[in-house]
DNA sequence: GTCAGTTAACCGTCCAGACGGTACAGTTAC
DNA sequence: GTAACTGTACCGTCTGGACGGTTAACTGAC
């Protein structure tokens, strides 16, 4: 919606994706997005209201991806896969933050993250039409975000899964 | 060694794991291990002493994983596979409260978890001697950790991964 | 055999700074 | 005039860490 909104939340998925929950303060929120603190307060009347917003984002962002997915040429397998490696977009950037925000805030933090992962498996069901496969597809996506998400380097991740993959169907 | 320093780095762990790296601050570790702070403070003079402590548990259990590994009678894929999903055992434990811990250190937090990952592999590929294949069940293994650590429940997710692995070794 | 001295293991309190949040009086752009 | 801010000054709480005790086991001298 607002430029400034926007910007805030970057900053605070930035944070929070290079240095953890706590450094994302509300004052380092403010200060990365070039907002004073009132200026954050103002849209984002608690530090939960960040959170939040954030988690929502995720949700917006998650629902274009699996329908880009359903839609995709090469099928939603690969899709999938390479979007898996492919760090630094905003999905992926939202996804991690919401990661770090889950570790504390428990149950509701995780149901976002929870539903999505539900219907990326459904769309990864419906091209494969093979659960055991999907689901070891899905594990292999999940594998190459938790390295990224932890800073692991991986060369070759990618291409290996997508060579399995292949391995499997033919 | 001590067994006091021990309850300290369990409770530590147990803290990191169910409430995030906020809720482990040095009181709630010294109440948790029911020792004073002074005391935790006797052990580990400082909190980054006790995330170096942690590091270490981390890669000594790494290091007889390993060996376990690869001394498995049911091979070293199936055992990592198996271990992947095993959560609330003393090395699950001590990954998972590394992986929480190097969301804020950086570099020389990740050095035991990348390590420790190069050493998997080793023993991955040893046993099925197919580079691609061995990749491939380590990121489901990540896979299955990273669902395990976010708090998300995947039933069947162990079963699934290993009729794949039989059908690619088949 | 006992008794001062040493040491490891631990307790409890204090403090400066950081944190989330409040309050509110201005300012700018439309 | 209203929405979208800025800036400053606070408040109460929490945090890492410093510090000065205390206790109990051991050690050697006499």
């Amino acid at each position: 919606m607002s430029a400034t909104r926007d910007r805030l939340l970057d900053a605070f998925e930035g944070l929070l994706i290079a240095h953890g929950v706590r450094a994302a303060t509300l004052d380092a929120v403010a200060a990365a997005a070039e907002v004073s603190k009132g200026g954050l307060l103002y849209h984002f009347p608690s530090k939960a209201a960040l959170a939040q917003g954030q988690r929502e984002r995720l949700a917006e962002l998650g629902a274009a991806d699996v329908a880009a997915m359903a839609a995709a040429p090469e099928g939603a397998a690969e899709y999938y896969l390479r979007e898996s490696t492919a760090s630094g977009g905003p999905l992926d950037r939202a996804l991690i933050a919401a990661v770090r925000l889950a570790e504390e805030s428990g149950d509701d933090a995780t149901a976002v993250l929870d539903e999505l992962r539900v219907r990326w498996y459904d769309a990864l069901l419906a091209e494969l039409q093979d659960p055991a496969l999907a689901h070891a597809v899905q594990l292999m996506g999940d594998g190459m975000y938790y390295n990224a998400v932890t800073g692991i380097r991986d060369p070759g991740a990618l291409e290996d899964a997508l060579a399995v993959l292949a391995r499997l169907r033919g």
